[in-house]
DNA sequence: TTGTAGGCGTTATCAC
DNA sequence: GTGATAACGCCTACAA
């Protein structure tokens, strides 16, 4: 019952045809006429003999994998879930399947090799921080990719969302409750995402003619939020609201301000970037920003399958960017807090 | 510049030897005997052409494809992330590379394509719900597979974490403090980690010579342990404890204590499976029991690694369970909440 | 309507 | 020490 292996001359055999006219039928080739009773014996044969096409000897022959790559740095920061589901969605409709892998468990040279060896159709880079090597390589090898959330550095192949507009919303909505002094908290050094939302706080606060206010970076975690939001609140005026470029460091940032005996939103307000179902069940909700992530991921399967090796693509997402208010912010109690 | 596809027969005629000599120089096939100044110029001619061996063609003739596949529900559960991270670095080790999958962008189909195609030499199964049809195909196939953290219902092939133990540690650690009421937040109802959860839970009140309290069941996820807990708090005689059966519910069970106007931990103390970052951030920090979920990838992989298809594997993974006491658990105050 | 034949890039088994 | 050659399983002009 279990055949290791049933290639395309069992199942011709068995229907008693050539194997060219399996291989047609099974591949539904539309230029080809064949007896409705020929048809049903392979069919049949296939069924029977339970014959899958070695993916090995079709890509072989065709120079196509039919599958696509996706690399992230850690798959513990969840707004790449998101992304993963809109690519994944985006790849089975292309009649592909895409295939995940992170820099935690091992590094991007992995996939590196599966494009460099045509097992992969196409790469989808969410960030490879400090790979510029492997990117430069990357760019020599003829071959679809391209960076997703995030500007390549020396070539255009990027599909971005728009951080500055959503890091405006966050900052109108604070400006619009009273707040004059909003506070950033930013993400990593260099970070494109970050310097992207820097630069709408920035924008934000100059176009509402107020001064700009302290910005201390951190990393995407907990831990790197709540040592910034620290930092911020010890300093001698400290701000009545803050913007937090990222919803992981909101969640440490909202302890230290615990931690300091303070209350969100009547001493501090925050507001932060990406919606996550985790939001609404934080103390106090958070009000966050939502972006469309999973469309982001639609959407750079969509250019791979269609980009050539030499094309340049610098695309800004269009998509709904929408502020959603929860419990977290609200008007500034005057004199701030300690006042 | 950019050469579309370099093959052994290229480097072969730069370096003025034959495609054989190359293949093996490139494979270090040990049982080759060659001139130093031979292989020099074999290596120097890869380097020149940036040869890479096509992956579609080793396969064929190997039919090895260097790769495992992981399939899973949904990224967005973080207990995946360490998994994976496991799996991949074991994947790593073994010089494959590992493609992670989930059902909510595309179904389980094109990852048993992958497998019955022979682009995946094995896949990992974690928690594919409902899909019991595929899993009997699967059996089928003569390929190996395995599940991950879930038993499989027909044949035995898993491996699995000692939830049971788990549980009973949680609850020893309620019973420890003085608890006696002490109800249970299950997972979803017939998932196989909530069934074995359940049982310690129950094991260990028996084992206290306590009565079972109330159960009630919930998926993993914020909304769901939101709602279990407020009917858990309904009851006439609420519990003093709880033990939730999952990280992502106790989240949304927390919410659910707060909005009844009650507290954590003087009301009712609460301890969670898994041990997340996120878990010293929340109000308050949430007690936990840390399970060994990398070293649950590594197995898994590394089984897969060495398994004939017909191989049964049933295995509890032997690894540290411990509990993370943290601020959500604290001795009762006599007479419980309302008293 | 169906069959024939060549080749995709490798590796393994020989022979020289 | 090195080279020739035959598969691996499939696709696709082209021929019949």
């Amino acid at each position: 019952m279990k055949r290791a292996r049933v290639t395309l001359a069992d199942v011709a055999a068995l229907a008693k045809v050539d194997r060219a006219v399996v291989s047609r039928v099974v591949n539904n080739d539309p230029a080809l006429s064949i007896r409705p009773e020929t048809r049903e014996r392979v069919l049949a044969a296939v069924a029977q003999l339970g014959y899958r096409p070695n993916a090995a000897a079709r890509s072989l022959r065709t120079a196509r994998a039919h599958m696509f790559g996706l690399f992230l740095p850690d798959f513990a920061n969840p707004v790449y879930a998101e992304i993963i589901k809109g690519a994944e969605a985006a790849a089975a409709g292309l009649g592909c399947v895409l295939v995940t892998g992170s820099s935690t468990g091992a590094g991007l040279g992995g996939y590196m090799d599966l494009l460099g060896q045509g097992r992969i159709d196409g790469l989808l880079l969410a960030g490879a921080e400090g790979e510029s090597e492997l990117l430069a390589q990357l760019d020599r090898m003829a071959v679809p990719w391209l960076m997703l959330n995030r500007r390549s550095p020396a070539v255009k192949r990027y599909v971005i969302l728009d951080d500055e507009r959503a890091a405006r919303l966050a900052v109108e909505h604070l400006v619009g409750l009273g707040h004059r002094r909003i506070a950033h908290l930013a993400g990593p050094e260099g970070a494109d995402t970050a310097l992207r939302r820097s630069a709408g706080w920035r924008a934000a606060m100059r176009d509402a003619g107020l001064p700009e206010g302290p910005i201390v970076a951190a990393g995407y975690t907990p831990a790197g939020g709540a040592a910034a939001m620290a930092a911020l609140l010890a300093a001698p005026e400290p701000p009545t609201a803050v913007f937090v470029a990222n919803v992981a460091s909101a969640i440490g940032a909202m302890e230290s301000v615990r931690e300091a005996g303070l209350d969100i939103p009547r001493d501090v307000s925050m507001v932060a970037v990406h919606d996550l179902d985790l939001a609404s069940y934080l103390a106090p909700p958070l009000t966050t920003v939502r972006m469309p992530l999973a469309e982001l991921g639609r959407r750079g399967v969509e250019l791979l399958g269609s980009l050539k090796p030499d094309d340049s693509v610098a695309e800004v997402l269009d998509g709904p960017i929408e502020l959603i208010a929860r419990r977290s912010t609200a008007p500034p109690v005057s004199g701030g807090p300690g006042g």
